[in-house]
DNA sequence: CACCAGGCAAGTA
DNA sequence: TACTTGCATGGT
């Protein structure tokens, strides 16, 4: 397993390149995102942030302020907007009250363990969390999603229902602790996935010369 | 038209 | 504990 790791990191970066991940100017958009993110096109996400930033409003304190109404409403195309205005406030509000609106303190307080903290936050699990951690923390934590278990698994590598601790450990127990191979690799994963490995038809033809892989 | 997208929480039995 | 369902816009 781990030089197969090893083997599809090393095809998938000499054919797709660096993907520069996460895309957001500052930690603080990248928590953001990484909620508005979930189960929804990063194309619909990018819209409501824009909308956020032309009303001054990517800011801790404003949101923490601003009726969950209110903010519904500028993040409506990023879908589920009234269960993620909740969810935003509710992470915004933690931040707030713990670290006072500053991810960096988030990072830099060592309060003990900060992924169980993000958990225990609505709205937050843990793939939202581990994004959090690894794209505005650098923590040197794997993020898994719904690509990396199809791909694994139709690759015959992993089975169908693994769960998301169990994906997670396969990585982070063959590969060196790294943030910076950890950011790469998620994000290459995505990359492969939204545009070979979907779910019908399965997959378009795989992309990737000389590998020893493929994936149909 | 149908299907999907960088999940999660709440409800049901 | 183990399934199921709701959430919702926008692209293909």
């Amino acid at each position: 397993m781990r030089n197969k790791l090893i083997g599809i990191y090393k095809t998938l970066y000499s054919h797709f390149g660096p993907q520069n991940w996460w895309p957001g100017d500052t930690p603080f958009e990248v928590c953001v995102g990484a909620i508005l993110t979930q189960n929804t096109a990063w194309q619909n996400v990018e819209k409501a942030i824009v909308n956020l930033k032309k009303e001054k409003l990517l800011d801790p304190h404003r949101i923490n302020k601003l009726p969950v109404k209110n903010l519904a409403r500028h993040i409506k195309p990023s879908g589920y907007f009234n269960i993620k205005a909740k969810r935003l406030k509710s992470f915004i509000s933690f931040l707030c009250e713990r670290y006072d609106g500053k991810v960096s303190n988030m990072f830099s307080n060592g309060s003990g363990n900060i992924r169980n903290h993000l958990l225990g936050v609505n709205g937050i699990g843990p793939e939202t969390a581990d994004s959090i951690l690894l794209y505005a923390g650098n923590v040197p934590i794997f993020v898994v999603d719904a690509y990396t278990k199809r791909i694994f698994h139709r690759l015959n590598l992993t089975p169908e229902d693994i769960t998301y601790h169990e994906m997670q450990e396969i990585f982070m127990e063959n590969l060196p602790s790294d943030a910076v191979l950890f950011n790469e690799y998620h994000a290459l994963i995505v990359m492969l996935g939204k545009n070979y490995c979907k779910k019908k038809p399965l997959c378009k033809e795989c992309p990737i010369k000389n590998c020893d892989f493929r994936i149909l």
